[in-house]
DNA sequence: GCGACAG
DNA sequence: ATCTTGTCGC
């Protein structure tokens, strides 16, 4: 599978900390928080993710459409390039949005709402990735992350939709949402154009089945897939890197191969 | 100053 | 994010 686009990390990219803060504290002031959003099971949903390979330099992002009312598939694409920044917590859009844009601009269709993978206003300078796409883009877009960052929050109750208030201090910055009985929440906040409850709406119909939405599922998996396609007969730097033992396991092994095995053990 | 810290 | 062994369940 070859990933068909390549994106290079455009000149003006900010090269240090103290330049994206500044591009943070700048392009915040231009999210939109007044508009309630798409309605929740009607139009497009697209799902965005990333992975990496830092050791050759790569970062390669995936974009997948989704049907917002039955949940299939109708478009894919994939984008690579070199990786734009380093990690630091709250500055995770410079890392890895070149890629994510590329692979935006490469759909045919409207990609409607885009469902990332982080936060959105739950951020220091209430600018994630997600309201940061949001800006750049002009579309509506939300953050689904994992954990709860630097926020706090009450464990939501036990049932699927259950959810508490992330809390910055004593500012609402996004829900804790239960979206399977009795499995970890996850952490959704506002990125552009849409409000927290339509948002967490959103959230809720994307997984009817497991713990991630399904756009967020789709991307993770195809990105990866697309990263070792592209990265499967490159050298490695030099030095590094343990060899591993043994053979690389075939495809279709046994458990822990299977999507649900996956998404629990994340979980 | 130190630790924590989306992916 | 990525690395990494085995184990459980549908």
């Amino acid at each position: 599978m070859a990933v068909p686009i390549f994106a290079p990390v455009p000149a003006d990219w900010p090269a240090t900390e103290e330049h994206a803060r500044a591009v943070q504290r700048e392009l915040r002031g231009r999210v939109v928080l007044d508009e309630p959003g798409p309605p929740p099971g009607t139009g497009r949903v697209t799902g965005v993710d990333v992975a990496y390979d830092d050791e050759r330099d790569v970062v390669v992002a995936a974009a997948v459409v989704l049907d917002a009312a039955t949940l299939t598939v109708v478009e894919e694409a994939t984008a690579a390039g070199p990786v734009a920044f380093p990690y630091v917590p709250g500055l995770l859009a410079f890392r890895e949005l070149p890629a994510v844009l590329a692979a935006l601009d490469s759909l045919a269709g409207d990609p409607g709402l885009v469902v990332c993978d982080g936060y959105g206003r739950a951020h220091p300078r209430r600018f994630g990735l997600a309201s940061h796409l949001g800006v750049l883009t002009g579309l509506p877009a939300l953050g689904v992350a994992k954990n709860p960052f630097t926020f706090s929050c009450a464990d939501p109750p036990a049932a699927r939709g259950s959810t508490s208030p992330l809390l910055d201090g004593g500012e609402v910055v996004g829900r804790a949402l239960r979206t399977q009985d009795g499995v970890r929440p996850v952490f959704v906040s506002v990125g552009h154009r849409v409000d927290l409850e339509t948002a967490c709406a959103h959230t809720l119909r994307l997984a009817p089945r497991f713990r991630l939405p399904e756009s967020t599922r789709h991307a993770d998996a195809l990105c990866r897939r697309a990263l070792r396609a592209a990265t499967l007969h490159q050298p490695r730097a030099p030095g590094h890197p343990p060899v591993p033992w043994g053979k690389p396991p075939e495809p279709g092994d046994g458990p822990g191969s299977t999507p649900e095995a996956r998404e629990r053990s994340q979980n």
